[in-house]
DNA sequence: GCCGTTTTCGGCCCGACTGTTTTCAGTCG
């Protein structure tokens, strides 16, 4: 047994190393440990689980991870720690990934701050710029010191990544505000958030204009501004108000296309392009696919190609264009360039929501009224799934006040015009596996989901047992949010996901996404498994308030990102598909 | 140091902005 497999921390040491071959002017190192540091980040706990069952050999499997740096990792995992980065940080004792966390403070800077000044922290670096001692060393003036200590006060301020839920709206508002500018033609919105993120960093937005200065102007002139870093005739970069930045690019108009797929990303995505241009005699950039001239060694665009749409650049390149929600820099390349990439579940897809609240228990309005709301946004049908009785502090209801709800249900069936609710429950996953309600009463739903609200901290195995029990029982019709998490407040459950999409395929048991913003549960990576082992899956929003229909989209994004298509998701079908659909499981 | 529908050797993404320069280095996305 190893002593110390945490892939995050190795993740920042594999940083550590990229940036300090970076400062020593190393060729190529760094981007070899940059890609490694992103792969282990990305991989997290695979990373273990690899190096356990094939040890250096299963390492090298995993992208960007050859044998050199796979027997670092092996050396990490069985000793806790790496004898090359002891030696490194002996003769180089810097935290490096903590200073290198500041905006616009990169290798050679952190490099120069500890040998002018043996900054070797945070802490020192504050110390130093308190002390006006930085704008001493050689190529640093006053400006640059005192853009260090705005980027260390805007690290301080907490910049983390903030929901895509939050974030989506204020960008849709900003483009909204440009594009009715004279002189506009495109504004959109690119990078993360077009890509469906869960989380975003930054907000990136592309205009195309015959007037690129007023654009600029105003941009930094929105409301939600409440800084500049930097304004530029093409690109302009801004603080905003509810703490992340938003950059600005604007470019003619006959460049869109290209602009477009250079700012959407993701960045992994874009490097392999550009180097499978390379390999194919082009350049590509953000103007533009241009076949290439060498000139002294040195690469030069020539010609252009195409640039007026991103479909016409990756034509161009021999492929179909991957949708946005899954440029992320691995094996969407080699689907498009097959041509075998699918058709994604449309925006728009959504017939009914297999999970809403209503004032029976924690929801805001009626069961009318989340009705109305629901039809509204274009749904034909949706199940009432409140909670059940071991969440007491919300009043969650017993068998006895289900059956009430469902007459309600009935009157309420009788009276909508072109919508039909379905009778359902969220049903309480109990610490042994059992369910909240007797089965004879959930044999009177036409709809039942179950999860867990309790005893979260469970061991994997434990917490495994209990989930399969629970998928066992013959009545439930899928799991609701089924890892748990919340973004940025809760890790999710532990649980084997193996063996849970196994239970949930022989059982036939749905799994849900859950829409909710800090959700987003399942995940990308978690829906791409449960498609590939042929899971059926629900998009519901878990609406607790009118409000929270809208949220359809983001679990519609994740589904997409985990390459979902129309056929994988449940209610995308009619009413009297999915009754049809419930009817065959239930004679199983 | 990694990688392979031109390669197991010889390649390795690209441009804008800033600050301190006087033609460029550093950083970022």
């Amino acid at each position: 047994m190893g002593k110390n497999q945490n892939p995050e921390e190795l993740a920042k040491i594999l940083f550590e190393f990229s940036y300090r071959h970076e400062m020593l002017g190393v060729p190529f190192k760094p981007r070899a440990y940059q890609l490694a540091s992103e792969s282990v980040g990305a991989l997290g706990g695979e990373v273990v689980e690899t190096w356990r069952k094939d040890g250096i050999k299963g390492l090298k499997s995993l992208p960007g991870i050859g044998q050199s740096i796979a027997e670092k990792i092996d050396e990490y995992f069985r000793t806790g720690k790496i004898k090359e980065y002891a030696q490194m940080k002996k003769s180089f004792p810097v935290d490096i990934w903590g200073l290198s966390r500041i905006e616009g403070l990169g290798p050679k800077h952190i490099r120069d701050l500890y040998a002018h000044l043996k900054v070797k922290d945070v802490d020192d670096l504050k110390k130093a710029l308190k002390e006006q001692r930085i704008r001493k060393i050689p190529r640093w003036g006053a400006k640059s010191e005192d853009k260090l200590a705005r980027g260390l006060g805007l690290m301080e301020s907490s910049s983390e990544r903030k929901l895509l839920g939050e974030i989506l709206p204020v960008a849709e508002a900003m483009v909204e505000k440009l594009k009715r500018m004279k002189g506009v033609k495109h504004c959109v919105v690119a990078g993360s958030i077009r890509r469906m993120q869960e989380t975003v960093g930054d907000i990136d937005l592309i205009a195309t204009s015959d007037d690129p200065k007023a654009v600029m102007d105003a941009f930094v002139k929105l409301p939600q501004v409440s800084s500049v870093h930097e304004k530029g005739a093409t690109r302009s970069s801004v603080r905003l108000a509810l703490g992340l930045d938003a950059d600005l690019r604007v470019v003619p108009d006959k460049v869109f296309g290209a602009t477009l797929q250079y700012f959407t990303g993701d960045k992994r995505h874009n490097v392999l392009l550009r180097e499978l241009a390379l390999s194919k005699g082009f350049t590509l950039n953000e103007y533009g696919l241009f076949t290439l001239k060498r000139v002294k060694g040195k690469h030069l665009p020539s010609k252009l190609v195409v640039c007026k749409t991103e479909e016409e650049i990756y034509s161009k390149l021999g492929m179909d264009t991957p949708p946005p929600e899954i440029r992320v820099g691995a094996d969407e390349i080699e689907a498009a360039l097959k041509h075998r990439l699918p058709a994604l579940l449309p925006y728009d897809a959504l017939r009914g929501d297999m999970h809403t609240h209503s004032t029976w228990t924690d929801g805001t309005a009626s069961i009318e009224d989340m009705a109305k709301t629901a039809q509204a946004h274009g749904l034909t049908y949706q199940a009432v799934t409140d909670h059940t009785k071991a969440l007491a502090f919300i009043h969650g209801l017993d068998e006895k006040a289900l059956l009430k709800q469902c007459r309600e249900i009935d009157a309420l069936n009788k009276k909508l015009r072109g919508f039909t609710l379905l009778k359902g429950t969220e049903c309480d996953i109990l610490q042994d596996g059992t369910l909240d309600l007797a089965d004879s009463a959930l044999a009177e739903l036409d709809w039942v989901g179950v999860s867990i609200h309790s005893h979260m901290r469970l061991s994997r195995a434990e917490q495994t047992k209990r989930i399969l029990k629970a998928l066992a029982n013959p009545q439930v019709d899928c799991f609701f949010h089924p890892t748990c998490r919340l973004i940025g407040q809760r890790e999710p459950i532990e649980l084997d996901l193996d063996e849970v999409l196994a239970a949930a395929k022989k059982f036939r048991v749905a799994l849900e996404i859950d829409s909710l913003p800090d959700r987003s549960d399942l995940r990308d990576a978690h829906v791409r498994a449960a498609v590939r082992a042929g899971i059926a899956i629900t998009i519901d929003t878990d609406a607790h308030h009118p409000d929270h229909y809208a949220f359809a989209r983001l679990g519609i994004g994740v589904a997409r990102r985990g390459w979902a298509t129309k056929a994988d998701v449940l209610n995308t079908r009619s009413l009297p598909q999915l009754k049809k659909y419930l009817e065959k499981k239930k004679r199983k």
